[in-house]
This record gives C-alpha cells, structure tokens and sequence, in this order.
RNA sequence: GGAGAGGUGGCUGAGUGGCUGAAAGCGCUCCCCUGCUAAGGGAGUAUGGGCUGAUACCCCAUCGAGGGUUCGAAUCCCUCCCUCUCCGCCA
C-alpha cells in the first residue's frame, strides 16, 4: 500500500511514476474523494467531541442530584446527526481503501522502462554457457532416459503439470534443497523457519497477491484457506503487527516449502517438463531491514541467491526487470535467469526484490528508529534462493554428457549418498 | 469433535456503565543519592488518525474482531475468531 501522505501530497509524481507500469491513477478523482473524506471526518469528529462531554456533563450532573433532561435530549439530536456523518464516513473510507488497495508500488528511478520481459535491462553475465560437441537433451529426456522422471503417472494421477520424480532424481532433488538452506543458513546468516503452506486471505492481501491476481491461487473449496503460491507469504507475515528494535534489525528468515500456482493464464507456456508446474519446491529468502539500508540489501540478496548458481557452476545473468514486466508489489526486481542448453535462453530461476515500505503498510511491520521515537513502516525484500525444480533443470541440462549421464556438482556430494553420477548406477 | 474457562498496555494483572486510555507490580529510559556492588528516591514509558512548522498542545478512535443496547460501554447483549483445561480422535 502506498503512503498515503505521499499520495496526498504529490499526486502528479504517483501518476508519472505509476504511468511507468502502465497504470493510470487518476489524480483529480482521489484529490475529490480525499477532500471528500477530510470535510466528513471533520464533521464527525467535532460531533463526536461535542458528545463526548455533554455525555460527561450528564454524568456529574447526575452524580449531584441535579436534573439533566435537558442535556440528554440535546445530546440524543447529535447522535443522530453523528450517525448520519459515520455512515458518509465510512462509505467514502471504504471507497479510498478499495482504491487503495488495488494501486501498484511506485517503481524505484532505476527501474529501466519497457513493455515486457523483451526490454529487461541485463546487468552482468556469470559463467559460459557449455559448448556441446553432441546435440544436448533436454531435462525431460534424461530423466526420462534413466526411468527417473514420469510425467505420464503424475498426469494420470493428478493432470498436466504435475511431476513424479524418482530414486536418485529424487535424491538430487532433496540434495539441493538441503545445499541451499544449510548454505544461506550457515554462511548467509538467515533463519531457518518452519511455515504453514495454508493461509487466509489477509496474509495474502498482505504480500500483495490479493485481491488482484486471485486467479492465480488454488483456494481451498470451504473457502477460509488459500495454498500459499510462495513462502514469502508466510515468512512476510510472521511480522504482521509487529514493532522490531533496531537489534533485531537486519531481519533475515528463509523457508522451504511447496508453493502451488493456479498458473492461469499461461495456457500454451512451457508445457514440456519442469519448467512450470502446479506445484513445485522453493527455497524462500525474506527480510526486513531499516529503510536506508534496503537497497544494499537488494543487492546483498541477490548475491546470496547467485552464490547457489555459482556454487553448482550453472551460467546466468542478472537482468533488472522493466516497468512493464515488474510485479505488483516491488519497486525493484533483479531477476536470476539461468542458461537452458535445450532453449539456448536464459530462463528465470530466483527473483529478488525490494518490496521497500509496499508490504509494510499493509500488514503494519515496523521498526522504532530509537528512543523515543515513534515507529516507522521497515523495508521488505525477499528472492527465490533458488527454485529447486528449475534448478534441477539447470542441473541436468547443463552438466549432462554424450552418453545421457549427468555429473553431479561438488557441493552436493554430502547430500548425495556417494552418487557422484546420474545415469551410470544401473 | 464434546464440555468448561478466558482474551485488558512490552510482560504480569486490577477494573461497581460516567471521575478509566486504563490501578498496581515487573521491565525499560532519564535524573538524584550512594567509594564499588547492592539497596533507595523522583520523573517518564501504547498505537493509529485529525489539526499543526512541530515527533508541542488539543481533538477522535482503539481494552481479540464485528454488530447491538444506552445520553454515555473495557464494563450489559449477540455473532465470529483465538487461547487454555479436561475428554475423544490422531501423525
């Protein structure tokens, strides 16, 4: 949610900005519905303050005998007026909030401009991408080569977009999701946190994936419940209502979990394999740091998300993401796009962003800057460190050989059970 | 799932429908006293909103949430949510 003394105060700017997203906000119209709202809040406190202490006066002339008809009959006509000047308030309040809510973060100025994905600004390049003497497979046909992925029962049994993963596929799987967490655990200095996979709708209002991208999430049928599309739902919300000192400040939390997308909207996308799934495994980094420190904490993060990349020697690049392909809630995104030697692209495998004050005010999570001082909305960020099924991908795409087997990375060796690589066991 | 009890400020915990935005204690901050330590004395210590140059006054709201009764609700009534205890079931 966007300050609204920001909005009040400089309209112009909110709309130049937001026109950047392709959003229009119409300025003339909130400048209405916010005079609107101060004349009828007005009102209706100073009617309030009038009954306040005649009520009061009632009281002690009361508690001295005296005769307080008249008063009581003079406070009974503000009442009604009150009532009258509540409802007004409250219906032009629930208007202003409804706007509110559906209005997009301003864009940090570094955001680059553009429509789509097309018009990502790349930042840096990390690795090459391997040069193959053969025709490279893709992930599909080697785990299918080795009977360790079926896609055809997980269809069977639960439709498209489903997955089965088998013996020491499985096992890779598991091996890298512990890599990452025991990596930005011990080394990143996050903390490790256990999270429900089910949430209601304020939390997810919260994060910013309500009430606009509904679409998007599996909701459970009797209502109440949403399947969390990402743990930065659960691991935001952990700081709803929240006041943090400043020790407690960098805040730093992670958490694997399934994350479920109703993936609607993207009929035709990435069909084949593992690339887009219903359901999928994510390592989840989210923080909460003082406001001057959140753009080196951007960048901060994202280096924590590469260091998984780099570790498995799979090649990327970081692209800033442009105004018209940014999410709802960021002010700024740097994507993780690893190379897929079967697209020949870069494909997208963590996102980092700087969520700065946006998610904040919404579930009110604050810091108190110091002593005395009252406290302000923190900053937000969070960034996939990293999908565990793309990285999969990644994995097997990029360190395949001729023969079909897989060389496992190094850092996964203690996770691995002495499977160095896939495809030559038998 | 059944039965009962309860939800008050950072914590513990009072609170007869008006003098309670809230006693008291703890914690915390500042000051005084004290050779150090310990003890003692004093002051301060919720959040949001409005107004404002102001994080000063003043005003409004908030005692789990939402409704209702009343001139007036932390206090009475209703609905919902959550917590605790016992029973049942269960990984």
């Amino acid at each position: 949610m966007l300050d609204p003394k920001v909005l009040r105060a400089d309209p112009r700017t909110v709309a130049d900005n937001l026109a950047r997203r392709d959003f229009t906000f119409d300025a003339a119209m909130y400048a209405e519905l916010e005079a609107e709202r101060k004349a009828a809040q007005s009102e209706a406190e100073s009617l309030q303050a009038q009954r306040n202490t005649l009520s009061k006066r009632i009281g002690e002339a009361r508690q001295q005998g005296e005769d307080a008809t008249e008063m009581m009959a003079e406070v009974t006509g503000l009442g009604a007026q009150l009532e009258h000047r509540q409802a007004a308030l409250a219906s032009i309040r629930q208007r202003l909030d409804a706007w509110l809510i559906g209005m997009p973060n301003l864009l940090d100025p570094e955001v680059p401009d553009g429509k789509g994905p097309q018009d990502n600004l790349e930042l840096r390049r990390w690795g090459d991408p391997a040069e193959f003497d053969f025709e490279p497979l893709d992930h599909v046909q080697l785990g299918e080569r080795w009977g360790l992925l079926d896609m055809r029962q997980a269809a069977a049994m639960s439709g498209a977009r489903f997955s089965v993963l088998q013996g020491e596929l499985a096992l890779l799987h598991r091996a890298l999701t512990q890599f990452m967490l025991d990596l930005h655990t011990r080394q990143h200095g996050y903390e490790e946190c256990y999270v429900p996979y089910l949430v209601n709708a304020a939390s997810l209002e919260g994060t910013g994936q309500l009430p606009k991208f509904r679409e998007d999430l599996f909701a459970l049928e009797g209502e109440q419940h949403f399947l969390i599309p990402t743990a930065e739902v659960p691991l935001t919300n952990l700081l709803r209502d929240t006041i943090l000192e400043m020790p407690e400040l960098p805040w730093k939390k992670i958490a694997h979990t399934p994350c479920f997308r109703a993936e609607a909207g993207s009929y035709g996308m990435d069909t084949r394999g593992l690339i887009r799934q219903h359901q999928f495994e994510k390592v989840e980094l989210v923080l909460a740091v003082h406001p001057e420190e959140s753009e080196a904490a951007l960048e901060e993060l994202t280096i924590h998300a590469e260091a998984v990349l780099q570790a498995l020697e799979l090649p990327y690049r970081v692209v800033s993401l442009c105004g018209g392909d940014i999410g709802f809630a960021a002010a700024r995104t740097y994507d993780l796009e690893v190379w897929l030697p079967s697209q020949k692209a870069y494909r997208e495998i963590s996102s980092c962003s700087n969520f700065r004050d946006f998610q904040a005010r919404r579930i009110k999570a604050r810091f108190r800057p110091g002593q005395d001082k009252p406290p302000q909305p923190v900053h937000t960020l969070n960034g996939s460190g990293l999908a565990i099924g793309r990285t999969l991908v990644a994995v097997l795409e990029n360190h395949q050989s001729e023969d079909g087997s897989v060389q496992i990375p190094d850092c996964l060796a203690p996770w691995m059970d002495g499977v160095t690589r896939l495809g030559v066991a038998g």
